[in-house]
DNA sequence: CGACTTTCGCCACTTGCTGT
DNA sequence: ACAGCAAGTGGCGAAAGTCG
C-alpha cells in the first residue's frame, strides 16, 4: 500500500520549491511549512515523475493531478488528508501567480494559473461533502456508543495513586527511589495535567517552570477533580525530581518537564500511554486499562460541562480550556 | 425584504501512529 | 527515539435558512 509511487519526492533543494518555503516563512509566516512542502512536492513528482527540477507544464495536467488525487483515495487515505493536499497545492500555484519573471517569459501565465486553481476548487468539491460525512459519522459513533464518564477517563489516576504516593512518601523521607520509579512519576504528573487539568499534550510539553509557579498560585483552582494532593505531587516532582535530570551543556528550556537526559519532553502523548501500559505491572492491578487520550477527557469535560452546569460555570470551564490550548501556542 | 440565527467549508495548527 | 505522515480539532467567515 505504502508504495504507489505516491511518496516520491523533488530533491528537498529543488529551487522552486525552496522559493516557495521561503515565501511560507518569511511572508506567510507558516509555522508548519514542511508538511506543506511535501504534499506539494509529493503531487508534483506523481504529475512529474521524471527530472530534478519543477517545470510549470503541470499547470495544464489537470488529468493527472486528478489521477493523483484518486490514487490517493484508492491508497485509502482520509478525505481530510487530501483536502491537505488540494489546499496546498492552491496556495503553491497563487504563490507562483505572483512571480513577475514567470508571467514576462509567457503572457498566458495568468491565466492557467488561475485555470489550474479553479480546477482545483472543482476537484475539492466533492472530497469536501464525503470528509463532511465522515466528520458526521464520527460524531454519530461517539453518540451511540456514549461518552467515557470523566470518572473513566481519569481510572489511571486512581489505579496508580497509592504507587505514586508511595514513591512521594520515600522522596519526602529522603529514602531512595528507583530511576524508573522517578520516570513514572513524571508520567504520573503529566498525567495529572492532561486528565485532570484537561490540558493538551502541546501545553504539556511547553510548560515552563515559571509558569507551573503562576499557575499553581493563582489560576488551577477553577477547574473540577483536581485535588490539592496532585498539586502536591506536582511540587514533588518539581523539587525532587527535576533538578537530577538538568544537565549542564544541555537545553531544557525552563520546561517543567525534563527526560531523564535532560532535555526538555518530547511526546506527552507517548507518556500518558506509557503510563497506561506500566499499570499492567502493578501487582494489584494485572489487567490494562484503556488508553485515554487527551482528546477524549476534553470531549468529555466538554460535553458535561454542556449538560451539567451552570451557564457561568460553562463559561468558567470553556475559559479554562482556552487557556489551556493558549499555553501550546505561546512557547517555542 | 432585511435582521437574525444556524450550519457549512475551510484553514491553521495539533495530535497521534508507524516504520525504521 | 525519532522522523515522517495521516488525520483530528477549534475557530472563523461565508453561505444558507428562518422569522418578523
Amino acid at each position: 500500500m505504502m508504495n504507489m509511487g505516491l511518496y516520491q519526492k523533488f530533491p528537498a533543494e529543488e529551487a522552486m520549491l525552496t522559493d516557495f518555503k521561503g515565501y511560507l516563512i518569511n511572508t506567510l509566516q507558516v509555522t508548519n511549512y514542511q508538511q506543506v512542502i511535501d504534499n506539494v512536492s509529493r503531487t508534483l513528482r506523481y504529475i512529474q515523475p521524471s527530472g530534478d527540477k519543477v517545470t510549470l507544464d503541470f499547470l495544464l495536467k489537470s488529468t493527472e493531478t486528478k489521477d493523483f488525487l484518486t490514487q490517493l483515495r484508492h491508497a485509502d487515505m482520509g478525505p481530510a488528508t487530501i483536502l491537505n493536499y488540494i489546499k496546498n497545492m492552491i496556495r503553491f500555484v497563487q504563490y507562483l501567480k505572483t512571480h513577475l519573471n514567470l508571467v514576462a517569459a509567457d503572457p498566458d501565465f495568468y491565466r492557467k494559473c488561475q485555470a489550474y486553481i479553479d480546477h482545483l476548487t472543482f476537484l475539492r468539491k466533492p472530497v469536501s461533502k464525503s470528509n463532511s460525512k465522515v466528520t458526521c459519522k464520527i460524531r454519530y459513533d461517539w453518540f451511540i456508543e456514549g461518552e467515557k464518564s470523566l470518572r473513566e477517563c481519569q481510572a489511571v489516576l486512581r489505579k496508580a495513586k497509592k504507587d505514586m504516593l508511595s514513591v512521594y512518601g520515600r522522596m519526602l523521607e529522603g529514602d531512595h527511589v528507583a530511576s524508573e520509579e522517578k520516570t513514572i512519576f513524571r508520567y504520573y504528573c503529566e498525567a495529572i495535567l492532561i486528565l485532570g487539568h484537561f490540558l493538551r499534550p502541546g501545553a504539556v510539553e511547553g510548560l515552563t517552570i515559571s509558569e507551573w509557579d503562576e499557575r499553581k498560585n493563582s489560576g488551577g483552582k477553577v477547574c473540577v477533580a483536581v485535588s490539592e494532593h496532585k498539586t502536591a505531587m506536582l511540587d514533588a516532582y518539581y523539587t525532587w525530581i527535576r533538578p537530577e535530570c538538568i544537565r549542564s551543556g544541555v537545553e531544557h528550556g525552563n520546561r517543567l518537564f525534563v527526560s531523564t537526559l535532560g532535555t526538555k519532553i518530547r511526546s506527552a502523548t507517548n507518556d500518558l500511554c506509557r503510563l497506561h501500559f506500566h499499570l499492567i505491572f502493578l501487582p494489584h492491578c494485572s489487567y490494562k486499562l484503556p488508553n485515554i487520550k487527551s482528546q477524549q477527557v476534553r470531549r468529555t469535560v466538554e460535553t458535561d460541562a454542556a449538560a451539567n452546569l451552570t451557564e457561568e460555570q460553562k463559561a468558567s470551564v470553556a475559559h479554562y480550556m482556552a487557556h489551556s490550548t493558549a499555553v501550546a501556542n505561546t512557547t517555542e
